[in-house]
RNA sequence: GGGUCUGUGGUCUAGUGGUUAUGACACCGCCCUUACACGGCGUUGAUCGAGGGUUCAAAUCCCUCCAGACCCA
């Protein structure tokens, strides 16, 4: 017998390494494999690969979920379709701009802006350069060669380029309005960048005096804030205070610029069994705030300036921080004898979700994207689209049900895309570049072509180097977009919108987005929202969104609890002998963790059997090693016995004359394989790959391999010609999950790779396929034949004879007569 | 405080009204059998989060509560 080709003992990591490397080596040949070739007839499926965020290290259930859709971009290759699977990196934002400022202990604005630019440039490099590696080694099959940076010239021209053209259409406004900013980062924040955080806060009683000596408490957490006050209110229906409603109340400390009165109203928002039921509005302690002010018709105050400091509206207090003129108020109003009560208490405030900081509600002139007008739209569109799994479409339903307010899309940071505007002195024109251009406004005169528009009307009034002369002094913008302008672009980038025409016809609506839950109020959204405004198109065909990685006891992973898992441990456990080992903070005590190897191959396939897209899932390397190792050390031995067999020459033809065996593994290859594609087809990884991996190292070893071994060295070639037909487009179908595995099986054994293969497989004996006769009967016998394989192993246990001795008085049941032959032999009956 | 989702042997998981609740891992027991002991076979082990209801029949539908996750106020 000749020795097996798969001349490796066992599947190993250093293996997997080794053909990880090779699989990368040339990139012609990697380009031939997994490069978009736009030129294709093929249908096209373009995925929107979520462009991770550099910052150090990737986080395990990121890569988990890269994996994933990893598995989707090579399953629709194998259903012979031309897939674009994109390498982007998202690099724009708050993230990298307080890293350098950590890395060199100077804050931002104390830098030259360009200078500050380039460090940010030079310092997300070698982030990305780490995040490119564990790519290639968890085997996405990216187009690395198109790989997009959203902070290139050529990323940023679209963002850009989509803002003039929503400018032009009116989607996108300027206004002065209430935004939540961040003092100490000095910007405008949208609200979904928003988190709460428990603080101990002071509960404060003030007295105030109505014009009529009517003494009444108000409670405030603000009290720094009464200079800002603009009414106060009652509930309508509360009948302690109906009688003073219209008066004037006096406010209890000193301002500056404004009348030291406000008048008693009425509103429908007040807690009457809060405090004394009295509120007073401020503009703008909290949003409740603004709603009122909008409602009421009031004038709001500028009580906050953009350091955080108080402004000269708070007389006296006027210039120190929030914080300071809080304390400062809280001793003025003791000493006036108007502090009647102090309670501390816990209270969740709203703070910035990048930099931590409480945040401050201010009057700004932003730039905003329209919204408020177009959820139905929106959500017209996402019923178009399929939801994977569908009940995550809730979250999008629920966002989008709570959305009051426009999108403000102008911050005052610098490493992030400029606004690409340039404000005239009259204040009433504005200049936009043309399209297809990267501007920075802030460093930089209007280029060639562009235009001058109204800044109200939005009209085009004419060439700017035609009325350039007239039009003053010219002023950059200075401020930049929120990232998720960019983000939201991602779909239409990729999709060849501006730069590819006839690509973006034949892309749009992108075939997938795929993402993580906790980012469908904003990636998803943002998305959904511009190519409504943009195209009133929905932006996807399929919503695949995953549930997140947890650790093992089911809690976010953090830094702060310490209990992450680092990816590259676990791709690179196992390798060159070394095993991993990780400490992790359990709920109760410290836990250590310990696995001999996993890799990238182990990884994957744990996640594509473990958990069903959508649900959460908990990662311990350990259980990943203990379920799915072995799994892999079956299959591969399944392939390693095959290849000890002559591979017959025409794999592709069905010899006649196969044994009753045969045909019976090939009717349940068939059945698996049919599962196989249609789970493939509906992205439902799950079912595809549990269904494959019952078959591989369930009955397919068990029970197939035991019977046919003596025919087998018997040099029969039916025999073969099954086993390998099984083998080979089992590695096929089985190639999205382990693409690395079944590349080096594949071939080495058949001389063509599995990660090649762009038509799922044909049916090896279509005679007995799912609804026919012959096949359907065979399948009817497999659990008959599993059971009675069992009885006779159990029966010769039971008598203490060894598995190869002969046995007697072993009755094959009636149904199984066709197989007589076949199982005395394999059981040496008598 | 509100919303959404989830809750099945020790662990993970299948199962959206109908036999005895699926499978994997772990545990325990037996077995070196010419691919594989990083293997094979088998045995234990679940009142399906708790309680109530609808039904001839509930893990599955409804209600209440509890726990966790995500989101919001």
């Amino acid at each position: 017998m000749p020795a097996p080709t798969l001349s490796d003992k066992r599947w190993s990591i250093d293996l997997e390494k080794r053909i990880q490397e090779a699989h990368t080596e040339d990139p012609q040949v990697y380009a031939r494999r997994y490069a978009f070739n736009p030129e294709s007839n093929k249908e096209f499926f373009v995925i929107d690969t979520p462009p991770p965020y550099p910052s150090g290290t990737w986080h395990i259930g990121a890569v988990a979920q890269y994996s994933m859709i990893d598995v989707i971009a090579r399953s629709q290759r194998l259903l012979g379709k031309e897939v674009y699977f994109p390498w982007g990196v998202d690099r724009n934002g708050i993230n990298i701009e307080f890293t350098v400022e950590k890395n060199t202990k100077r804050k931002m604005k104390t830098y030259d802006r360009a200078e500050f630019l380039e460090m940010c440039k030079t310092t997300i490099e070698e982030f990305t350069q780490a995040m490119r590696k564990t790519a290639r080694r968890v085997g996405l099959s990216c187009d690395y060669d198109r790989e997009y940076l959203t902070d290139s010239p050529e990323y940023r021209t679209v963002t850009q380029s989509i803002f003039i053209e929503l400018f032009k259409k009116g989607a996108i406004i300027e206004d002065l309005r209430p935004n939540i900013y961040d003092p100490v980062e000095g910007t405008t924040i949208a609200d979904a960048e928003v988190e709460r955080l428990p603080r101990r806060t002071k509960l404060i009683d003030v007295q105030w005096t109505c014009d009529d000596g009517t003494e009444i408490v108000i409670s405030t957490t603000r009290p720094e804030l009464i200079c800002a006050c603009g009414v106060v209110v009652v509930h309508p229906d509360d009948e302690r205070y109906s009688h003073l409603v219209g008066k004037r109340i006096q406010l209890p400390m000193p301002v500056d610029g404004r009348e030291t009165s406000v008048e008693i109203k009425t509103h429908p928002s007040v807690k009457s069994d809060f405090g004394s039921g009295v509120l007073m509005v401020c503009s703008f302690g909290d949003q409740n705030d603004v709603a009122v002010f909008r409602e009421l018709g009031l004038t709001p105050f500028q009580a906050i300036n953009l350091e955080g400091r108080m402004t000269e509206l708070a007389g006296p207090f006027a210039g120190q921080t929030v914080l300071e003129a809080r304390a400062a108020a809280i001793e003025h109003l003791e000493s006036e004898g108007r502090l009647v009560n102090v309670v501390e208490r816990e209270q969740e405030i709203p703070v910035s979700e990048r930099g931590k900081n409480p945040v401050e509600i201010i009057l700004l002139k932003e730039w905003y994207v329209r919204q408020t007008h177009t959820q139905d739209r929106i959500k017209e569109h996402a019923d178009a689209m399929e939801f994977h799994p569908p009940r995550n479409k809730q979250f999008l339903i629920d966002w989008m049900d709570n959305i009051s307010i426009d999108w403000p899309i102008s911050r005052r940071r610098w490493y992030h895309t400029e606004i690409p505007i340039w404000y005239c002195d009259d204040e009433d024109k504005i200049i936009v570049p043309p399209t297809g251009m990267y501007v920075q406004p802030w460093c930089e005169s209007p280029p060639e072509g562009s235009q001058v528009l109204d800044r109200s009307s939005r009209e085009v009034l004419g060439d700017f180097s035609e009325m350039e002369k007239d039009l003053g002094t010219i002023v950059g913008e200075e401020k930049v977009f929120d990232t998720w302008m960019d983000s939201s672009n991602s779909n239409l980038f990729v999709s060849g919108y501006l730069n590819h025409p006839d690509v973006f016809e034949k892309a749009f609506p992108t075939a997938l987005r795929p993402q993580g839950k906790e980012i469908v109020r904003t990636w998803l959204y943002y998305t959904l929202l511009k190519s409504t405004l943009l195209l009133d198109q929905p932006g996807f065909k399929h919503v695949w969104i995953d549930g997140l990685g947890m650790d093992p006891w089911g809690r976010k992973m953090s830094k702060s609890l310490g209990n992450g898992i680092d990816a590259d441990s676990v791709l690179e456990c196992g390798a060159g002998g070394r095993t991993g080992s990780w400490k992790v903070k359990g709920p109760d005590k410290t836990v250590s963790l310990r696995a001999n190897k996993i890799g990238s191959e182990c990884f994957r396939l744990w996640k594509a059997c473990d958990a069903q897209v959508g649900d959460d899932f908990h990662i311990n390397p350990e259980e990943i090693e203990k379920k799915y190792f072995g799994v892999l050390t079956k299959l591969f031995n399944v392939a390693r016995f095959a290849s000890q067999f002559e591979v017959p020459d025409d794999l592709d033809t069905c010899p006649d004359g196969l044994a009753v065996e045969d045909e019976w593994i090939l009717s349940e290859f068939q059945a698996t394989m049919e599962t196989v594609q249609k789970a493939w087809a509906n992205l439902d990884i799950y079912t595809a790959t549990q269904a494959l991996k019952t078959f591989g190292t369930g009955v397919l070893p068990s029970h197939y391999l035991e019977m046919v071994k003596s025919r087998l060295y018997d040099e029969d070639t039916n025999a073969a010609w099954t086993l390998h037909r099984v083998v080979r487009d089992f590695m096929s179908a089985f190639t999205p999950v382990c693409p690395f595995f079944t590349h080096h099986v594949s071939s080495t054994i058949y001389d063509a790779s599995a990660v090649d293969v762009d038509a799922f497989p044909q049916q090896a004996h279509p005679e007995v396929a799912m609804g026919t006769e012959k096949g359907d009967a065979l399948r009817a016998l497999s659990s008959t034949l599993q059971t009675f394989n069992g009885d006779t192993w159990g029966y010769k246990k039971e008598q203490g004879i060894s598995l190869n001795q002969p046995v007697s008085g072993v009755e094959i049941p009636k149904s199984l007569e066709a197989f007589t032959a076949i199982l005395t032999r394999m059981h040496s009956l008598e």
